[in-house]
DNA sequence: CTGAAAGCGCTAACAC
DNA sequence: GTGTTAGCGCTTTCAG
């Protein structure tokens, strides 16, 4: 593989030189310049970023660090659109991302700022980590500047993209108030995600503000799962008959429900209503079509590689709050009467 | 950031010393091993891997090449499937990947081997390049292992992963025969797709041994997209009502052209039976069903990382052709008498 | 069993 | 404008 030094050879000049002249620093004869150009191209050169890295101490890598990549996760592209937007923001710049998991034998051994450390990327996205993830307070405290999704941590190295979780929840119950209905469910992820301690926040702010009392246990927690949301909907409509609304903290557990409600014969809307969230592409194909908060995942991942570059030049962290939208389908309609 | 040398230091010995003891060469006594590695955890060191890289000449990282990561490529969970697969092998193994994608300015101006030689990746994987991409010929000529996605290109260097197309497109236009449809159209993809090329073979192949006549006029491209399947659909189940049955070569086209079906109100499977191909997510979430031929995508990507990684440690380039598998759903019924 | 020294390919003072 | 030199952090002969 040609090397600087082969092209110095080639040039009759020094590395030093070449250097210079392909990085366009401008105390280069136009005449050596070109030369050197040609002859770089000639010999079909490609510099070696490792090297360059290495001496210059970054390595214009960013990591992306997401928990979503597994087979099972597939239905839900939530992990898919944000990598999506990463990618379009890291795209136009001259960075190139380096793909890590939660979820591997490697990850286990390793803390999250070790990975990030040996391959000495500049800064990392993090997306899908659990808020009790003892590798999550590792790296947050790490020198490594880093920019979370969905987890409200920041710091002079530290920021976040998160959408508006409690106004999200609270449009989507007070959807449901007026249609009416009295009797709401929720049906939670889990206590170590933020989004979902919001998304109960938004839940009561609406109840209390419409002077509705909240049945404690009528809000349980499906862990973001569609198998382990449709067990404990099943369970909880079959005690409680009557819930006519339930709201869900993800589409994914929506879809859960729904089969839980199919099972006992309930009808949506026409028995019980269902409000789900994110908008996950299957939101607007399942039948009846689900009522949720779209969240725009493509521009989260977007906005924090935006913020991520902008920090690896100088900027400071920041918090970017995104709206959220109420997309009203056919899952929702008015309580039935008596 | 700890180097060995801060080690060697501490521990009162040379940083080659250091060096065997932390990658566990034998001739290190097991009192300094013992003594070097407490005082690595103590100073919290991680290995810079660009130093080693750059003197090991390998970087234990494989480039992953796609062209699905786009904002419109979302309804199509194809790429991210096999990324999950690539993601899942790689994750066993010590090397990380690095995402490279076709559709960037930063692309345009560097070729697939510039790409993967400025980063000194060890191998590649390429995912939903067209046969006619110039760069394709120009990193599959070079010296950079490569394992391409339903690529057809095999040499020392180069492997592939496929599935059985041929077979898969035959097994669905045979099922609409076995129906009883005679008038069968196809919805192709483009010219620049392999899997194109095998899938109207197949259906070449199907229909001859069926002694049913072709009529070129019905197979049309819809450039495996959605929308403009569904305009070819419109203008072809206009100009030719005869018409009962289609074969499309993705899902994403037969989606397409259920959309231009319903708008000419004709019914599927009633009026019309259509065939996908892929069998992606929302398949069995659109309504009526979408019979299709699924490809296990997921798979495709993890043999591919797999046979990379084999080729990388001195085995050959190998070819993988996964089998794929008729599931029949709701789109394809009887055809109707007279 | 351990150390000295060279070198991977590149950049960056510093001199001329 | 251009060259000399040192050094980024690591591995690897080669001596001892």
């Amino acid at each position: 593989m040609t090397t600087i030094k082969d092209i110095a050879k080639a040039a009759g000049v020094s590395v030093t030189t070449v250097s210079r002249a392909l990085n366009g620093y401008s105390d280069v004869s136009e005449k050596t310049r070109k030369k050197i150009i040609d002859i770089a191209k000639q010999l079909n050169y490609s510099p070696n970023t490792l090297a360059r890295s290495l001496v210059m101490n970054k390595s214009k890598t960013i990591g992306l660090l997401v928990s979503g990549m597994t087979r099972s996760a597939v239905k839900d592209n939530f992990t898919f659109e944000v990598m999506t937007g990463v990618n379009d923001y890291i795209a136009k710049t001259d960075y190139d991302v380096i793909l890590f998991n939660t979820n591997s034998t490697k990850q286990r051994e390793k803390t999250y700022s070790q990975l990030c450390r040996e391959r000495r990327v500049d800064g990392v996205i993090l997306q899908g980590i659990k808020t009790d993830d003892p590798y999550l307070t590792e790296v947050v405290e790490s020198d490594i500047p880093c920019v979370l999704i969905d987890i409200p941590i920041q710091s002079d190295r530290v920021g976040y993209v998160t959408t508006d979780n409690v106004y999200g929840a609270k449009k989507a119950v007070q959807h449901l108030l007026e249609l009416g209905h009295r009797n709401i469910a929720m049906m939670n992820g889990h206590d170590y995600a933020f989004v979902s301690k919001q998304r109960l926040q938004g839940f009561y702010e609406a109840m209390e503000e419409a002077n509705v009392p909240i049945r404690k246990e009528w809000v349980v927690n499906g862990d973001f799962s569609e198998e382990m949301a449709e067990a404990r909907a099943y369970e909880l409509f079959t005690n409680e008959p009557n819930i006519t609304a339930i709201f869900c903290a993800s589409d994914l557990m929506a879809l859960g429900v729904m089969k839980a409600l199919k099972q006992l014969h309930l009808r949506v809307p026409d028995d019980v209503s269902v409000v789900g969230y994110d908008d996950i592409l299957l939101a607007s194909y399942v039948s009846p079509a689900l009522t949720t908060v779209a969240q725009n995942k493509f521009q989260m991942g977007y906005e924090a590689a935006s913020m991520l570059i902008d920090m690896l030049e100088g900027n400071e962290a920041k918090v970017v709050t995104l709206r959220t939208q109420l997309v009203v389908r056919e899952s929702t309609a008015e309580v039935k009467k008596g």
